[in-house]
DNA sequence: TGTACATCAGTGAACGCGCGTTCACTGATGTAC
DNA sequence: TGTACATCAGTGAACGCGCGTTCACTGATGTAC
């Protein structure tokens, strides 16, 4: 093959790029962790991507729907996340507390992106069913292990939208940075989370 | 005094605006109001104020300089508010209550303006002692309340970040229109607050 | 009381920028024959 | 196996926009005498 072919061959590859709706969410992902949610904008990721400004309208109707469909990947890796970490854990507390401390490590270790799946723009996102399915991951996750417990479906609702605000409401202060863990004395995520929790542990079996 | 003096006169008192500062910072409530964070900008915010677009640069250093005194305001605003829902209450656990219940219809009532507040962007601006400081209003609140349990002051520290979680965690997910009240039956927010503190209520003694 | 002057809040024009989105197009691909 | 053709992902240039910020300036104000 000559070295003209060669280029045309490559050429050849990078024209259709085989997979840019992916490739530009990753990039996405990579935005945000880099430069935040201001860095992101269409044409950096048609840059990051190899791709001309225009290109990604051939995958996404406008910005929205991208960003809709990064949050969803986002709730996507958050629900992985947090699904791993309480395997294996059967009692109820102990369930609980793993799923917190995977809720915040995320949030932590993905400000940018957990700040995009919970933003207010995205509320009105509610256009993208698949991204509240999703999304909807996490509340499940904390539901079906409170459910265990012996109590009214009212009963654990309630228990579920407490833990979910404790678990949110921690989280988001701690990466708006309005709490800091030294402040408290707490040595980890983990020891602050278990002593957080402690208060209502009685709710908890 | 005669039309032009009149005129003269207006003059007068537009070209030295009197209080732009305070104009401004108002201007800069309404439009989050109004138009959201979007729509704030320094040459919105001069039009509203009837004044050229660089005249704030008089009284604020730049846009963030302006934000961070947006926020104070509605720190200030917060705890005012909370602190007086929770007036002439004496029981902890009513007080807790009430404090929590001022601070969701808050950020209910000025989702932008909350939205702001707690803002990542804001966590850079502890280069403004005096916002941090307002800031701190509400969790003063909260603590001074649940000290007034017999109790250790590690324990109420800790009792007081459990209750700012749920609190700002309730409320952010609301706001972010992630929980909807009448998906609980709650007919309203004193009553849903009510029955998500319950579960832990034996420790507000 | 009247005048000279320093101060500084606000003017108006301009800067450069990055953004989302559109458009007519072209090149690569896979399929039907 | 080879050719014609429809499809559509990606090109490249351009659109209009609002933004933060700067700059030399001017007009109003209050103070010192």
């Amino acid at each position: 093959m000559s070295a003209v072919a060669e280029i045309v061959h490559q050429k050849k590859f990078k024209y259709h790029h085989g997979d840019l709706r992916s490739a530009l969410i990753e990039a996405a992902l990579a935005v945000l962790r880099e430069k935040g949610m201001d860095g992101l904008s269409l044409r950096v990721l048609a840059k990051a991507t190899g791709v001309t400004q225009a290109a990604p309208y051939s995958h996404f109707r406008d910005k929205d729907d991208l960003l809709a469909a990064v949050a969803e990947t986002g709730f996507q890796r958050l629900a992985l996340q947090m699904a791993e970490e309480a395997t294996g854990r059967n009692s109820v507390q102990e369930r609980i507390e793993k799923l917190m401390a995977a809720y915040v490590r995320f949030a932590v270790a993905n400000k940018p992106l957990f700040q995009l799946m919970f933003s207010r723009e995205l509320a009105v996102m509610k256009d993208y069913p698949t991204l509240a399915m999703t999304a909807g991951k996490s509340y499940a996750l904390i539901s079906a292990t409170l459910s265990k417990r012996q109590a009214s479906a009212e009963d654990t609702r309630f228990l579920t939208v407490m833990i979910w605000s404790l678990c949110h409401g921690l989280t988001t202060l701690i990466v708006d940075e309005k709490i800091k863990l030294e402040q408290f004395g707490a040595a980890n995520i983990d020891a602050f989370i278990r002593r957080t929790v402690a208060p209502f542990s009685g709710e908890l079996v």
